[in-house]
DNA sequence: GTAAACCTTCCTGTAGCTAGAAGGTCAACC
DNA sequence: GGTTGACCTTCTAGCTACAGGAAGGTTTAC
């Protein structure tokens, strides 16, 4: 299989295909004439990676999921470990994102937003704002 | 006044204010012997910079809002709409995490985490869970 | 005099790709 | 047989927003 079916096959762009074969997440054959040649196998891993990837795993963690994944003789307690360390990751982003959206949002609400020069926004920013 | 002191009075590491000067967002002064001299308002602008970004603006974002801070003639709607451009990213964001950590949640759920090579996890990053 | 603590510039590396150049290969059509 | 277009290859460079470190100059303190 061409570089191209696999990228449909899988939802990757090509280039990010050559890309993870560059740091060794995966070997496919390469026909005669030099063309990567994928098996059904191939594409089961490039699937894994874009499904990892999209779940906000670190290309790191994918190589080590990926792993595991072919590990016949693998504990789920591993897995489920690396899964854990990233819903921590993720909570504490979120809540990073929800403190930032709400003073942002109330700066946004005290700005009146017309052509006069005052504006709490960059009152805030300068540091002469109420929110310190 | 040296970098050093400028760092500490601004928050930001003397690399990312050299950085700064590099991506033209501000030129300190320079002393006889060649070294960085910053003024007040040098540190003004820097502790903007500090806080811009750490609001989760880009340092092309930050680039807009502090030539707007320094615009006396500025309206305040052009930085209304960047910060409502922001909270929109925001929200988005959010958004996208809290489905990802729903997702991901499920998941650790259903893992029972021993030595036992099943996995709930690994089973749906290939592809083969409940959920899609 | 010398050692520590600054400062300078320049180069490299990070993550995770993406874009583009220069060129080889293959299938279809005239 | 020639040509066109869609593939494929490798290589290089660029993106964001810095951080680390080398090699060397300056200042300050003892």
């Amino acid at each position: 299989m061409n570089i191209g079916i696999a990228s449909e096959k899988s939802g990757l762009p090509s280039k990010t295909i050559r890309y993870y074969e560059d740091i060794g997440l995966l070997r496919p054959a390469r026909t005669e004439n030099g063309y990567r040649d994928y098996s059904a196998d191939d594409i089961h891993r490039l699937r894994f990676l874009q499904r990892s990837r999209s779940l906000g795993f670190s290309v790191d963690e994918c190589r080590q999921l990926l792993s595991l994944y072919q590990d016949r003789d693998r504990d789920s307690a591993d897995v489920k470990a690396i899964a854990k360390a990233k819903l921590v990751e993720i909570d504490r982003k979120i809540a990073e994102l929800v403190g930032l959206r709400g003073l942002l949002h109330h700066l946004v609400e005290h700005c009146h937003g017309d052509e006069r020069p005052d504006c709490p926004i960059i009152d805030e920013l300068a540091g002469e704002g109420l929110v310190q």
